[in-house]
DNA sequence: TTAAAAACTTAACCTGGATTAATTTTTTTT
DNA sequence: AAAAAAAATTAATCCAGGTTAAGTTTTTAA
């Protein structure tokens, strides 16, 4: 299926995510306490931050639909684009349960998320779950490690076609994508932040991409256009990447 | 205690580790298998490698003694390195526990490790420590994001200035500073691939600083010379790091 | 102890991407 | 539908850091 519609709430049993990650062991859990027919979503509209940075209100989310962004403006101002959690994603947590956020949490569209437990307490009581938010981290960690691989000594478009291969990559792994077309709402800002460079060339880089018939975003649809032109640039770095 | 004398082994009870994170967890832990007096040692030389990318002898370790280093090659050929490990860190833990190894790992000088329980089924009845393997990669990732955020955008004054600050600063935490000295067994070229940089010019910039009176390394020691300065280059940005 | 290799240093030149400054197009609000 | 705000676009200039090419010093191996 293509684009979800937004919107949709209700029981784990007919999500879309069910087999995947957190929510595959929250399902297969032996906790009582846990009750899928009693998910409580929140859904947001675009453009609305679930929190921000140096918040405590520490709730720990699974993105059910929809497109959350992670950012954190530095003490100089400038402002970092860490990543893009996509559905299935678990967000939110840290190190301290109730420390304030390091970054803020905004929502690109319209989106729904479902709380999870966020409690030392219960999660010393469930060890696969304890687990699986450990593989979470782990997922994470990756991600930001194949960005920090990819931004350090590459050049911009290197950089840009690795950033739009790797979100396709993640996007199509859900099955959210329409052939070589994703919904993709981020601003050339969001990319200049996200690979340390400026929107003027991001947008330069992006225009010539158009020109050569390798990439096109439009109307906040990223169109692959030569898959094997931007794979080489990208360098294939994205299929280490996490399920 | 300033640099402490390599090659020694034994039992946790003695380990100055013991009160830190994953150590800490497996110590407190109820499990009957974990045996602190039966800890396995593993004794490693000056750069030897503990395994390479693509190796599938998955073993947990928490470095007790000694530096390891965590790089990968990537197709271009390419080297970037990911971060140290410093002294009762945990290493090797990844989304499958049996896949093969996305980096390399390094002992810089002679180290010190010890194997701890490293399966599925152990941690799947030790809820407490699978939650401090969680919290051990969310520390990685903060890391990694901070090192994500320093190099995009920032510098190359301001990135060495923050990986100085940074290694100083979690050194210190562990008590092995001698005031603002530090072993600092990274070459130039380390430093250059940890931050997208050439080793001619960090050796320009540590020159500067060494001229400026800011910072100096000299025979694998580094010495912060003027905090202050540093201090306003890094930019704050380590102090919201893990402990 | 000497030879070889690795690491560090310095200088000259060059380029990818930043900066500055408009203008146009699209989206949002009224 | 008009006004305002946000986002995208284009062009001209500039510089931080890359590249190339030698050195020199330190460390390691023979």
């Amino acid at each position: 299926m293509f684009f979800r519609s937004n919107g949709s709430t209700g029981l784990c049993y007919s999500c879309p995510n069910r087999h995947f990650r957190f929510c595959k062991s929250l399902l297969n859990g032996s906790s009582a306490e846990f009750d899928a027919h009693a998910v409580k979503n929140i859904a947001v509209i675009a453009k609305q931050y679930l929190y921000r940075q140096g918040d405590m209100n520490n709730e720990l989310l699974v993105l059910r639909e929809g497109w959350v962004m992670l950012t954190r403006v530095s003490d100089d101002g400038k402002r970092q684009v860490f990543r893009s959690v996509l559905p299935g994603e678990l967000l939110g947590f840290q190190q301290h349960f109730h420390g304030p956020a390091i970054y803020s949490a905004i929502a690109l569209v319209d989106s729904v998320l479902c709380k999870v437990p966020n409690s030392v307490e219960y999660y010393s009581t469930q060890p696969e779950l304890a687990l699986s938010l450990a593989t979470s981290e782990a997922c994470d960690k990756m991600l930001t490690e194949m960005y920090l691989g990819n931004i350090t000594h590459r050049k911009a478009r290197e950089r840009i076609a690795f950033m739009a291969l790797e979100i396709y990559h993640r996007l199509m792994l859900r099955g959210l994508n329409n052939e070589y077309t994703i919904q993709f709402p981020l601003k050339q800002e969001d990319i200049a932040d996200t690979l340390g460079l400026t929107t003027i060339h991001v947008n330069r880089t992006l225009h010539a991409f158009r020109d050569e018939g390798v990439l096109q975003i439009h109307k906040h649809q990223l169109t692959i256009l030569d898959y094997e032109v931007l794979y080489a640039l990208a360098g294939s770095r994205f299929e280490f990447g996490p399920i």
